[in-house]
RNA sequence: GGCGGCAUGGCCAAGUGGCUAAGGCGAUGGAUUGCAAAUCCAUUAUUCCCCGGUUCGAAUCCGGGUGCCGCCUCCA
């Protein structure tokens, strides 16, 4: 099976083929940086990164770029020359700080956030600032082809020279416009026409430009500039948080589209939102939580980026302590299968014929494989490698195949990232107070076995009596 | 008002027309143990939100209802 996925675009599943043989070329929508990013940023973030692995996986080059918009949106498109209040200028007033400043502040504690998450460096994190003037050239260009139009130092783009305008999010432009909720904004030709480039002196981040000297970018044309830029005009791949849909990813499809001639990405990729106690994260709730807030219950971050990862992507996933407690449950099985190979490996017990548990194996990968093909679905390729538990526990498994079975138990967390599969070494400490407390057992003094025991479980060593003598493991 | 998604055991989560509904967590009983933990054995959804329909056959398709969620406004 190749591999599929979901296109949001056509609303079906279909073979990835990448427009260059062997490469792939990614663009994820990433975060705006007015504050510090939360779990459910995390998980399209998560998204992206296990895309980007699980296509290197396949052996394609990946040419992943994540932007990091450091210029706020305004709050509201439609009545946005009034006050020039979007969420970055917004958050510097509140913090009483330069919003530069803010910005910086929010990207460094994202990229120590997707560090800890395991979260794989891409080619390119763009900064919207740094690409203002790629964005004003194909500003010019969209009004030199007549898709746009300015209103003073307002840009908008004209939604009636785009027909398709619509398709990815399946709204119709009479509809958006019957349901709109804000008001009408005279000077746009249309209601549904959108701000490309927007002037207001009172705007603390503003860039002189051809349009006027306090202007400042629309929110969608920075994604379509700084995709144009390092990854070319067409792409393979674009992702995106499912509220990117609309009207982001609808705005950047029709601006890209006018202004380079071809589409901009040829399939369209969005992860569904991350709920909290059974429904969407609230401040007022208290449970936007951050990755500190997770550590601070005692999980690191692995467990949370397997409790992210665990559900299919276009799925609603719920996060609860509960469910973390549970996590940490399956990550030490998971920890476990590798445990097992090692120890077996070591001279544990393996199955008489090396070449046992070679269909088990086999079964493992293929399960493995043809879930992540299945538009990355996760649950199933999870479940195939919990099942090489069993068998190891059971002895069912030969030398040569636990060889074979550790370097693919290496690779598949190559993609998931969060199974720790190197050996487990002990220290001296550790091995001392095993010895004593056999000794202790041998001598039956159960006190004295006791805190030895009780001192390992402190330092986090699990001791496993089992008829073949004392095993440990970390966990 | 317009558009869309989802509903599977105590919990999480696969399965999208056809053998006994994956897998995990948890729980209960037993074995094992100095006591535990781990491990092993057994049990834990005759049933997939409800009501109709299509079909030889549906958790899977269709219609209606209920509930949750999302987009149309900043949001991952």
């Amino acid at each position: 099976m190749t591999f599929h996925v979901y296109n949001t675009l056509t609303k079906e599943k279909v073979p990835f083929e990448p427009m260059e043989a062997g490469v792939a070329r990614v663009y994820n929508c990433g975060p705006t940086v007015y504050g510090r990013p939360h779990i459910g940023n995390y998980r399209s973030f998560l998204f992206a990164d296990l895309l980007r692995r699980w296509l290197e996986y396949l052996g394609l080059e990946v040419q992943q770029v994540m932007n990091i918009t450091d210029v706020g949106h305004l709050t509201d498109d439609d009545v946005a020359d009034s006050d020039g209040d979007d969420k970055v200028e917004a958050q510097a007033r509140r913090e009483q700080r330069d919003p530069f400043e803010i910005t910086r502040g929010y990207t460094d504690m994202f990229l120590e956030d997707m560090k800890a998450l395991g979260v794989r460096e891409p080619l390119a994190r763009p900064r919207a600032t740094e690409y203002i003037d790629e964005m004003v050239v194909m500003v010019e260009k969209l009004i030199e082809a007549g898709h746009a139009y300015r209103v003073g130092g307002n840009v908008y783009f004209d939604v009636s020279t785009y027909p398709a305008y619509g398709r990815l999010s399946g709204n119709r432009v009479e509809d958006l416009v019957a349901g709109s909720r804000v008001e009408v904004n005279q000077e746009k030709r249309h209601p549904a026409d959108f701000a490309l480039w927007k002037s207001d002196e009172a705007h603390l981040m503003k860039w002189e430009t051809v349009f006027g000297p306090d202007g400042f970018p629309g929110w969608h044309i920075e994604c379509s500039a700084m995709a144009k830029a390092l990854l070319g005009d067409q792409i393979d791949i674009h992702t995106g948080g499912e509220d990117n849909v609309f009207p982001h990813h609808e705005c950047e499809i029709a601006q890209s589209a006018c202004a380079n001639g071809v589409p901009l990405a040829n399939v369209w990729m969005h992860a569904k939102f991350l709920q909290v106690d059974g429904g969407k994260m609230s401040k007022s709730l208290g449970n936007v939580y951050t990755l500190p807030d997770v550590e601070g219950r005692g999980f690191e971050a692995r467990h949370l980026r397997f409790a992210l990862l665990r559900g299919h992507y276009r799925t609603q996933i719920n996060f609860t302590w509960a469910i973390m407690d549970e996590i940490r449950a399956r990550l030490e099985n998971l920890d476990e299968v590798a445990v097992l190979l090692h120890r077996l490996l070591d001279g544990g017990a393996a199955a008489a014929d090396a070449e046992a548990g070679r269909d088990v194996l086999a079964k493992t990968i293929s399960g493995f494989e043809e879930g992540m093909n299945d538009d990355l679905n996760a649950p199933v390729a999870l479940a195939a490698l919990e099942g090489l538990r069993k068998p190891l526990l059971e002895g069912q498994v030969g030398e040569a195949v636990a060889q074979d079975a550790l370097a693919f138990y290496r690779r598949a967390n190559e993609v998931f990232g969060f199974i720790e599969v190197d050996k487990q070494t002990a220290d001296g400490e550790v091995e001392a107070l095993i010895a004593a407390r056999n000794a202790a057992k041998e001598a039956k003094d159960w006190s004295a076995a006791d805190a030895a025991r009780d001192a390992l479980t402190a330092m986090g060593i699990e001791l496993q009596d089992t008829p073949n003598g004392v095993v440990w493991r970390r966990k």
